[in-house]
DNA sequence: TATTGTTATACTCTATAACTATA
DNA sequence: TATAGTTATAGAGTATAACAATA
């Protein structure tokens, strides 16, 4: 596979990545919520309670990066962290009430750019394109130290 | 076509970019240079001579976060700017000497990382798929205040 | 010993709004 | 009037390395 067609690709998959991550972002800046949190809440939305470790696999972010992240959350009210019933090292992460408004307000926003996200594509183009996109993902994560040649 | 399936894409999406800025990043870090500085020195590396606006587009990039990028560059001594020929208001940004060799060795040393990237893709589907990202892009791009619903 | 999460720290990217200069 | 770029400013996300607590 030539090198230059994939550079090309890396090129589109940021192009896309990013047009929808800022159509995103401006479309939810009512709420008081970013692109990026609007992933955790999305993830907290849908299976009531997660530990950090669990999020960080989800939203594909940094065990850091994620904290900062929810401590943000918590100070808007949207989020909250308990202790783990079972283990201590953890963190039981949730939605509050205020929380999942916010997210089901966002999220109903957002169906347009939804829509427009996936309208010049067919259902199954829909789940060829994601099959794709979360093979890339697992082999990009493999071997985190590449070899790299001068 | 189901909301649900059109945000699982939107994760693919994201875990595929996001894993493959991070393997970019960390490849590319005895360089002393970042993934988004690659696209910049990439784009210059082929075109030569682009003006700041060329490179916003080409980078799907904002006006000043182009800037702020360039000016790092520039104190790297990677890209110069000097004034454009013909049109006063722009500059016309290109690699220098340091900056060729410093993209050469990076696009080298990426290599690997590009390979990996294709791996699990045929010839015809990495056409396929940089295809349906563009068009991803150009649909988003449309209409900067898209209607939403509360 | 390995895992979960925190802390300190630093830097890049991001973007808006008001601005200058040129076309 | 429109376009190219700058400035000031602010904030989010990003990640590393050392750390504490628990499994």
């Amino acid at each position: 596979m030539p090198s230059t067609r994939v550079h090309e690709l890396a090129l589109s998959l940021r192009a896309a990545y990013l047009t929808l991550h800022r159509q995103t972002e401006t479309g939810l800046a009512r709420f008081g919520v970013t692109a990026d949190q609007f992933v955790v809440l999305a993830s907290l939305a849908r299976d009531d309670a997660l530990t950090q470790r669990d999020l960080v696999a989800r939203t594909t972010s940094d065990p850091s990066t994620l904290r900062a992240m929810l401590v943000l959350l918590e100070r808007r009210g949207l989020v909250e962290r308990r202790r783990h019933p079972t283990d201590g090292r953890a963190r039981s992460v949730r939605l509050t009430t205020r929380g999942r408004r916010t997210f089901n307000q966002a999220w109903s926003a957002s169906e347009p750019l939804r829509q427009r996200f996936a309208a010049a594509l067919s259902r199954d183009e829909v789940a060829q394109l994601t099959t794709s996109l979360n093979e890339i993902a697992i082999l990009m994560s493999r071997s985190r130290r590449p070899e790299l040649v001068d």
